[in-house]
This record gives structure tokens, C-alpha cells and sequence, in this order.
DNA sequence: GCGGTTTCTGAAAGCGGTTTCATAATATAC
DNA sequence: GTATATTATGAAACCGCTTTCAGAAACCGC
């Protein structure tokens, strides 16, 4: 009757109870009726036992893993936190669990990184940028469930993907500086190269200006790529190079930072010299003075829609190929609407 | 010869390269000596079939996962992803993969969370909020090794614990409101009750007030809960109260933030009527205006020395009781001592 | 009180790997 | 060239659970 150093399993459990193993698992599973006294001698033993099944074993008997893997380019930045919010929240209430994992600096990978050796999730949710489109084509060939995240499914394939409305909003923010403030030479930031918001945004820039017959500035297309660095470096640059804008479209919340700080070092006025705006909508945007005009992203709920979506083509085996989720522009002080205040 | 739907097995393998499965079973983990001749065929073998291993048959019959399991109270603000960052690349250096699980709003929990069914990770991540003391103690009980981050030990447990120094720094900055600036009466916003880091803040607030013969005015104590609206709201509480004060130690950089609005909107000038400084330095922290005086704290390196702390205790069976990780001041306008600038 | 259902329970066969132990193959010594 | 030490490989047990299948027990109407 010596104690064995190694926890419990459903056998010691069978056994305390004086039952089989088949009904343990029952009892534990809820799936096919037992009745009451012999489930009530059941938990009694577990109770006693503290005991608790082991999850390989039964992902291994189920071939199930009950696990979301989260494939990230970075973790970096305001919107992680609410989307891996999002993400969990929904995951738990499906009864699945997180796994979490990156493909770090170098940029997108061809391979699935070790953690998804495609049996450890039951599904996946890509994030834009940590996959190569090879990379999501081989692993959508081994029938790995997947959802795509701000990132479009390569043309083809029909995988999933939940994204944002990235165009109208860029439209609709540039046109208001246009309409409302009668600016003329809006400066646009681009995103990455690879980035598909960025790309997206500037059609909606190109489009607002071809609507109102302004024409496309080639001098007025300058990187910003999401950072507040990369951002400041290009506006300083144009205004060393002595490019004419009366506003700046920065591509992001992070990269409106940078465009402050140059204007601010060139003893610029915003919004009343140079009218700025922004995307996202993170915190800083009401931080900053004066406070920044730009386009709330619901990010929770980009990581709520996902991960529906991919537990339901866990599910079903089917999904919404496109979820767009709905921007909405906020007009703060930057753009020349509002007082500045807090 | 129809191929089969599921995906392929060792057995597969095996038999596709006309050796035995634990040959296969070698040759993955090249823990036993292969010849080269067959181990190349094997390799082959694994190439032409797309073979990857079931994690859950290799987690049973090694009874490790090679998972390590980050609980959190819940996952929000802007400490959070340097946190996970510093946690992840770690995680990824030793072959471990991360598993994400949270404690929901409701507040510490008793129990571990289903993910971490005691099985399902070689050890736990147990952030500050997560989990009750019982609940630490009771996950404790059952062997699974646990860091604790930003929370000490139940005191008759060595648990490893990872957090900051935080009662010296706030000593210090707010000796320095004292020395450098002359304020005699500081406002001090606390954390949640349960909050550790909350709790040494205030140790240190207290000593440096007794180091410069100030009374400690109850009046000037005052709930921030590191949250902006709790943190403004407090502010407004005093100004409406006509208390007088003439600095604030926000408790942290979000606090802040609503400690600056509560002031501006009084019209009370920072620095120059009101020193404010904050706790973290976070991005926030540069952009506010003026740029904001508070302490910096090395989150990243939290969650990398947490991480290797476990992995070091997974492996070895003991790690460092106490890790205290650094704090340093960073001065910038709040307290004075600067011109604004971004 | 008996045949026929309907329910509940147990035995045993996997799930897909790792690992021990025995054996075949090869190298080493004489 | 044989006896012996040394590998490299294979057979089979095992990890802890789920689930099929069949049998036992309980229920039912007549």
C-alpha cells in the first residue's frame, strides 16, 4: 500500500471505485448514461484520488487535441492584446485551448513552426505575415484546418479569412480631410510591402483623390510601415526635400506618432499647418495631443470572428470564406475638427 | 494502393522504408546510433510520405509534453506582449511550445484552469491575479512545477518567484519629486489590494516620506488600480474635495494617463502646478505631454527569466527562489525637470 | 413468471508513438 | 577462421485513455 509517487490514472480510479475503466470514462465523458449510484461511487474515487485525465492520452485515443494554434508574425505592438483576447475568449468557451507561437523576425516562413507539426492543434489561425503563401498552400494540403487573418487566401484555394474594411475607410478618412478641411497635398505612409491593410489602404487613398481629381503624387508615397520610426524618418525627409503637404494620411495609430514628433521637431502646427490621421485606433490615439483623427478596428472582435470561424470548419468542415469586419471613422483634433482636450 | 485519408503513421513509415518502426522511432530522435545507410532511407521515407509525429502519442509514451502553460489574470494592456514575447522566444529556444489560458475576469480562481489539467504542460507560468494562494498551494500539492511572476510565495512554499524591483524605485522617483522639486505633498494612487507590485510601491512612497520627515496624510492616498478611468476619477475626487496636493505618483504609466486628464481639465498645468510621474514606461509614456517621468520596467526580460527559471526547474528539479529584476528611473518633463518635448 | 426490449456495464482492441530487451549483424582479437 | 566483443536493428510491451461490441441486468407487458 506504498503511495505511487506517479499520479493517478483511470485504472486506480476503476479500481477505488469497483467499477471498470470503460465506465470511468464514462462517467468522465457524460456521452452514453450511467446511472447514478455507480457515477456517484465514480466521482467519489476521483474526488479521493484527485484525480485528473491525462490529455495525451486522450488526444491520442480521440485524435482530437481540443488546442487552437495561433501562428503570429511578431508579438509586437497595441493590437496583440485584443485580438489574443478575442481569440482566447472564444476558444474557451468552445472548450478549446491556446497554443501560441510566432515566426519571429525573419519575416514569413515556409514551414509551420514545431509547436504545429500538424497534429498538435486541431486547427489554425494565421496571422498575416508569419506564412509564406507556399507555406499556407502546404499547409492547407495536409488538410490542417486554417483561418487566415488580415491576409487573403491565395487565388485558388478557398481558405477562410477575417479581416477588416480597409478601403472605404481610407476613402472616407482622406475624402473628409479633402471635404471638410479643403486639404490638397495629403502625404500618404505606406504599410509593408507584403501587408495587404497597407495595400489596401493606399487603394482607398488613390481612390478618394481620383474622386475629387487631385492627382496622385509619386513624392507623396513615402514608407511609413506601422512604425513610429520608419514614420518619422519619412516625414523629416520630406520636409528636408521641401515636398508641399497640408496633410498626413500615417497608415497607422503607431506610425501617427513618428509623423508628431517630426512635425512637431519642424515647429509644424497640427492640425492647423499639417492635418494628421491615423488607423487603428488604439489607446495612444486619445493620448496624443492634439488627439488623433482616425479609423477604429474592432481587434477583439477580429479574434472573436476567427476564432469562430475556424471552430466551425473544425466543426463542419465548412466556413464563411470572408469575414470584413466593419472600420469606423473617429474624428478627433488632428484632422482640424475638434478643440484639442484629453 | 487507394491512399488512405488519415494521415501517415511510424508504421508507415516503417514499412515505406523496409525497417522497423523503432528504427524510425531512432532516427526522429537520433538518441540511439543509426547507421547512415539506413537512416537515410528512413529520411527519404519520411520526405516521400509527408510524415510528421502525433504529438499526443509521443506525449503519452514519454509522459512530457514539451509544453509550458502561461496562465494570466487577464490579458490586457501594454505589458502584455513584451511579456508573452519574452516568454515565447525562450519557450522556442528549448523546444518547449506555449500554452495560453486565462482567469477571466472573475478575478484570482481557485482552481487551475482546464487547459492545465495537471498533464497538459510541464509546468505552469502563474501570473500575479491569476490564481488564489489556495489555488497555488493545491497546484503546488500535486507536483506541477510552477514560477510565480510578479507575486511571491505562499510563505511555508518555495516557489520560484520572477518580479521587479519595485519598492526602491518608487523611493526613489519620489524622492526625487521631494529633493529635485520640492513637492511636500504627494498624492498616491494605489494598485488593486491583492497587487503585489501595488503593495511595494507603497512601502517605498512611505519610506521615502518618512526619510524626509513628511506625514503620511491618508487624504493623499487615494485608489488607482493601474487603470485610467479609476485614476482620473480619484483625481477629480480630490480636486472637487479641495484637497491639496501637488504631486501624483499615478501608481503606473496608464494610471497616468488619466491623471493628466483629470488635471487638464482643471486647467492645472504639469509640471508646473502638478508633478506627475507613473510606473512602467510604457510606449504611452513618451507620447504623453509632457513626456512622462516614471520607472522603467524590463517586462520582456521578465518573461525571458520567468521562462528560463521554469525550464531550469522542469529540467534540473531547483531554480532560483527570487528573481528581482532591476528598475531604473527615467526622468523626463512630468516632474519638472525637462522642457516638453515629444 | 416468461420472452423481448431496453439500459447499463465490462472486456478488449485500438490510438501512435517510445523503450526495453533480445537477437542478428558486424567488427575485433587471436 | 573461429570465438568474442560491439553495434545496429527488430519484436513486443507499454503509456492512459476512448470506444466498439457483447453480455448482464433491469424493465415491460401479458
Amino acid at each position: 500500500m506504498i503511495p505511487k509517487s506517479t499520479s493517478p490514472t483511470i485504472d486506480d480510479v476503476a479500481r477505488e471505485a469497483g467499477v471498470s475503466i470503460s465506465t470511468v470514462s464514462r462517467v468522465l465523458n457524460r456521452n452514453v448514461p450511467v446511472s447514478d449510484k455507480v457515477a456517484s461511487k465514480v466521482e467519489a474515487a476521483i474526488r479521493a484520488l484527485r484525480y485528473t485525465p491525462r490529455a495525451a492520452a486522450r488526444n491520442l485515443a480521440t485524435s482530437r487535441t481540443s488546442t487552437l494554434g495561433l501562428l503570429l508574425a511578431e508579438i509586437v505592438g497595441d493590437f496583440f492584446s485584443p485580438l489574443l483576447r478575442g481569440v482566447e475568449s472564444v476558444a474557451r468557451e468552445h472548450g478549446y485551448d491556446l497554443l501560441i507561437s510566432t515566426a519571429g523576425r525573419r519575416g514569413p516562413q515556409k514551414e509551420l513552426p514545431g509547436p504545429f507539426g500538424k497534429h498538435n492543434a486541431d486547427g489554425l489561425l494565421v496571422f498575416a505575415g508569419s506564412l509564406t503563401d507556399e507555406g499556407v498552400r502546404d499547409t492547407y494540403s495536409f488538410g490542417v484546418p486554417m483561418v487566415l487573418l488580415h491576409q487573403s487566401s491565395p487565388q485558388d484555394l478557398t481558405i477562410p479569412c477575417v479581416t477588416i474594411e480597409n478601403k472605404a475607410a481610407t476613402r472616407a478618412i482622406v475624402e473628409h480631410l479633402i471635404t471638410k478641411h479643403n486639404r490638397r497635398k495629403i502625404l500618404f505612409l505606406t504599410g509593408e510591402p507584403y501587408n495587404e491593410d497597407g495595400y489596401w489602404r493606399e487603394m482607398g487613398y488613390r481612390e478618394a483623390l481620383a474622386r475629387h481629381d487631385l492627382p496622385i503624387e509619386p513624392e507623396l508615397i513615402a514608407p511609413g510601415h506601422f512604425d513610429r520610426h520608419i514614420a518619422q524618418a519619412s516625414i523629416e525627409q520630406a520636409l528636408r526635400e521641401k515636398i508641399q503637404f497640408d496633410a498626413v494620411f500615417a497608415g497607422d495609430d503607431e506610425a501617427a506618432v513618428g509623423v508628431y514628433a517630426a512635425l512637431r521637431a519642424a515647429n509644424l502646427n497640427i492640425p492647423r499647418d499639417v492635418s494628421v490621421v491615423g488607423f487603428d485606433d488604439q489607446g495612444l490615439a486619445q493620448v496624443l495631443q492634439p488627439a488623433l483623427t482616425t479609423v477604429h478596428v474592432p481587434i477583439e472582435q477580429v479574434g472573436i470572428e476567427a476564432a469562430r470561424c475556424l471552430i466551425q470548419l473544425i466543426q463542419t468542415g465548412t466556413a464563411e470564406p470572408l469575414t470584413l469586419l466593419p472600420t469606423t471613422l473617429v474624428i478627433r483634433s488632428s484632422c482640424g475638427c475638434l478643440e484639442p482636450s484629453l
